[in-house]
RNA sequence: GCACCCAUCGUCUAGCCCGGUCUAGGACAUCGCCUUUUCACGGCGGUAACCGGGGUUCGAAUCCCCGUGGGUGUACCA
């Protein structure tokens, strides 16, 4: 059997991270089985769709890497694949519903459902529909029809039990009178969710449906449809749901849960993506720092977990550090440039130098635009107002210190050097040591306060030899 | 209300299907130590979990039942 996958979602809004997990879990899948994997536009709620979501949603898509084999903007031999466009196969299918019995017309007033409705909740009941326009023969329902009248088309629902086998949960079962007759076809023509699902996914031939577990419920109705129409019903996945801190489906009151939000913010898209995998599903060789798109078999359905996760960025932060890092040096150069203000004085700095920065101060960000903040060490010349950077400068030993090191830089800029050099650094050390008697914390803290005007900092053999020369004449002169 | 689903460190999880190797492993966070003394990276170590109760069994995180808690669904939304 082909494997088939797909993605549907809904142009309502931005891609949801939880969207761009389901996506990415079908995309890994195809991958890992051979098959395809396609992208669906399910467009039927005409009130919320809007064309300017499905354009971002699939950028977002591609931010990220998941492209697709099949869909709205590449085609492939199964479409439309927006179902706006596929309105005439949503009616076909549903005459033949109606001819084979499976459903019917209904005239119900909403007042009339509303009032049964609540009757219903009333007496603790099902709010099932009381099936009133089944009754109604053929020819009545045509003429009716024929006088203008509004119909939704509503599907006979069999009154018995109906079992599943899911990849994840296990074998569900759906006991007797879950659901009543339900609309399938609104009254302005449109399908219902449940009823395009199954039209879709039975015509474009899906073979699996990966999908999270609120649509768990719904497969009850799709089962049904899938019987009615005599088509064997997909196979079903669902995959845990993301949930925010409260254990409630994550939503936009969670903070960030749109892709677009995390792509302003600079993450890697490998590094949400792979945090997201790692949501609900485990590697089998209990990595946790990974490029999913080179998971290849590795993707196995059977590694998903039952139960929901929460969403909490403070890993996803971790992991966006670890994907950074691992980038080539240029490319971080590139990346971290972008963030750094146009007129900052790194930009006129030599490309080698630019390199050495990078490497010094990677390790110790996140993300592309920490990197800026680390750049002061190097050239403001700024005094900390930190306690112990006043202590430091209080020892008796931080003037010797001073007055040698003023020294040294003097001769330094005297023969025109741009910057000092570790072994500049390395023979100052020693001749605080050695001739002024100066060591351990007075001497490193003692040069440190002196030549950075900071109590803290990365290695002053790495930040020293690229702080320009006249940073150094300022700070030491203070 | 009814139906379905879920339940291992604060968080993500391994283990559960095929009971013993689990005094429950890893990662994030946190705390401490180490790396010519500071920050970060890294390394080492600590704190920290099988929801409760029954049962089956020589033996249960693993199997069964009940309870409790949480979630999802119950639309002419998806």
């Amino acid at each position: 059997m082909t494997v088939r996958v797909r993605f549907a979602p809904s142009p309502t809004g931005y891609l949801h991270i939880g969207g761009a997990r389901t996506a990415m879990y079908n995309q890994l899948f195809a991958k890992a089985m051979g098959g395809k994997y396609i992208l669906r536009i399910e467009d039927t709620d005409t009130e919320r769709s809007e064309r300017k979501f499905e354009e971002s949603q699939i950028e977002d898509l591609k931010w990220l890497g998941i492209t697709h084999d099949e869909g709205p903007d590449v085609g492939g031999e199964y479409g439309p694949y927006r179902q706006s466009e596929r309105l005439h196969i949503y009616k076909a299918w549903a005459e033949k519903l109606i001819d084979k019995g499976h459903a019917y017309h209904c005239f119900c007033s909403e007042e009339e459902l509303t009032a049964k409705k609540e009757e219903a909740e009333k007496h603790n009941l099902a709010p099932h529909y009381d099936g009133k326009c089944r009754k109604l023969s053929r020819e009545e329902a045509n003429a009716r029809l024929a006088s203008g009248e509004e119909a939704v088309i509503r599907f006979h629902a069999p009154q018995k039990a109906y079992e599943f086998n899911d990849h994840v949960r296990g074998h569900v079962v759906f006991p007797e009178g879950m659901v009543g007759d339900f609309v399938i076809m609104r009254a302005n023509g449109l399908p219902v969710y449940n009823y395009a699902v199954v039209v879709d996914d039975a015509s474009m031939k899906i073979s699996h449906v990966i999908r999270a577990e609120e649509h768990l419920n719904n497969t009850l109705r799709q089962l049904m449809l899938y019987e009615a129409f005599g088509l064997t019903p997909p196979e079903f996945a669902h995959a845990s749901l993301l949930i925010g801190s409260d254990r409630q489906k994550l939503s936009k009151r969670h903070g960030a849960t749109s892709v677009t939000l995390y792509k302003e913010m600079n993450y890697l898209p490998v590094a949400l993506l792979n945090y997201l995998c790692l949501l609900g599903w485990s590697h089998p060789e209990e990595k946790d720092v990974f490029d999913p798109h080179t998971l290849g078999n590795l993707f196995s359905i059977n590694r998903f977990i039952k139960a929901p996760a929460i969403y909490d960025v403070t890993k996803l932060n971790h992991i966006n550090g670890q994907h950074l890092r691992a980038l080539p040096i240029e490319t971080i150069l590139t990346e971290v440039e972008k963030t750094i203000p146009t007129t900052h004085p790194f930009h006129k700095m030599e490309i080698d130098w630019k390199l050495k920065c990078v490497g010094v101060f990677k390790d110790k960000i996140d993300f592309f635009q920490d990197f800026a903040k680390h750049l002061d060490i190097l050239f403001t010349t700024e005094v900390s107002s930190d306690a112990e950077y006043k202590e430091a400068i209080a020892w008796e030993t931080t003037p010797k210190i001073r007055e040698y090191l003023e020294g040294e830089i003097n001769i330094a800029k005297v023969t025109g050097k741009k910057f000092v050099t570790v072994d500049d650094v390395n023979i100052w050390s020693d001749h605080i040591k050695g001739e002024l008697k100066i060591k351990g914390k007075q001497l490193f803290m003692g040069m440190r306060v002196v030549l950075t005007h900071q109590a803290h900092g990365t290695d002053l053999k790495f930040i020293i030899p690229l702080t320009p020369i006249e940073v150094l004449e300022k700070r030491i002169k203070l």
